[in-house]
DNA sequence: ATTTGACTTGGAGTCGGCTCCAAGATGTAT
DNA sequence: ATACATCTTGGAGCCGACTCCAAGTCAAAT
């Protein structure tokens, strides 16, 4: 009967999300609303659980919640290549995030000189359009490029 | 005599960072309090250009101000080695950030799974607190691990 | 002398992302 | 019956990070 189904409550602890967050985003329909019990309680499912720690993971990378959306509809939608718009939503954030992975990395290679010695400077360019490859930021000079 | 001085304006230029805000990271002492001419006017030097743009590199990354002040003060301070605390402080942000990285890469991954085919689900797990081993995402199931 | 422009200050307003609260409904235990 | 817990709702408040504004200063151009 019940295919396991959790209280508010339950799914913050599971979850690691505030039940004031929870209906947060449900508000802001970052969530569909949830199902409710006869007596207007929300009831979560597997599926829900799911969704929201994926949110939880999103959010350890630090995008927006606007920005969490596509990954949301695309995680719902068992068939996102159907969907042109959101697959170009999903390009666009891959390149984001791999944007972001560089400057983490050079971040780093900053932290570890700065701990290893005592001095020298990191700095962070444009990546280039190109792909995630291995940069020797070692080689990197303080002032990267102007920005126009 | 004058080695190089700014406008505040061709320095929010040169930065990518506006007026405004240069003004809101003096007022919250991000920035020391910058030089002025007689006419109270600001002025900036390379070496405030160079900050500022690490500021901006460092935001890129997604961290907030306040965790950034470790960073500017170890890029300010030619000696950090001799200041334990803030040795911590960036251990701790290098760990955080490689933490970051590893949620950034499954992510990349989750989207190009995405892309690909039409199913499957990523996650994102705690990661182990060894190091930044190149982790197989391909293999993670869809509910990592409970919070406690 | 006055206008124009680049700047100063302090403070108010905005937006995202929560977080807290009060009032009210329901459920179970005594 | 009454107390307590668990939920509901709507709305207020908070914090970070800006962003905008009004009033004033100063310097050069007309």
């Amino acid at each position: 009967m019940a295919e396991s189904a959790f209280t508010i409550k339950q799914t913050a602890k599971l979850t690691g999300i505030s039940e004031d967050t929870i209906r947060y985003y449900e508000k802001i329909m970052l969530l569909p609303r949830a199902e409710r019990k006869d007596n207007g309680h929300r009831v979560y499912r597997k599926d829900d659980i799911y969704t929201l720690k994926l949110i939880s993971c999103l959010k350890k990378t630090g995008i927006s919640l606007e920005a969490m959306r596509p990954f949301l509809a695309v995680s719902a939608d068992s068939h996102p290549a159907e969907n042109p718009d959101l697959v170009d939503q999903l390009r666009d954030q891959r390149e984001a995030i791999v944007n972001q992975i560089s400057s983490l990395r050079q971040l780093v290679d900053f932290i570890d000189k700065k701990l290893e010695e005592g001095r020298g400077g990191g700095g962070c360019s444009e990546p280039s359009p190109g792909d995630a490859k291995p940069i020797s930021v070692v080689e990197m000079s303080y002032f990267p490029a102007s920005a126009g």
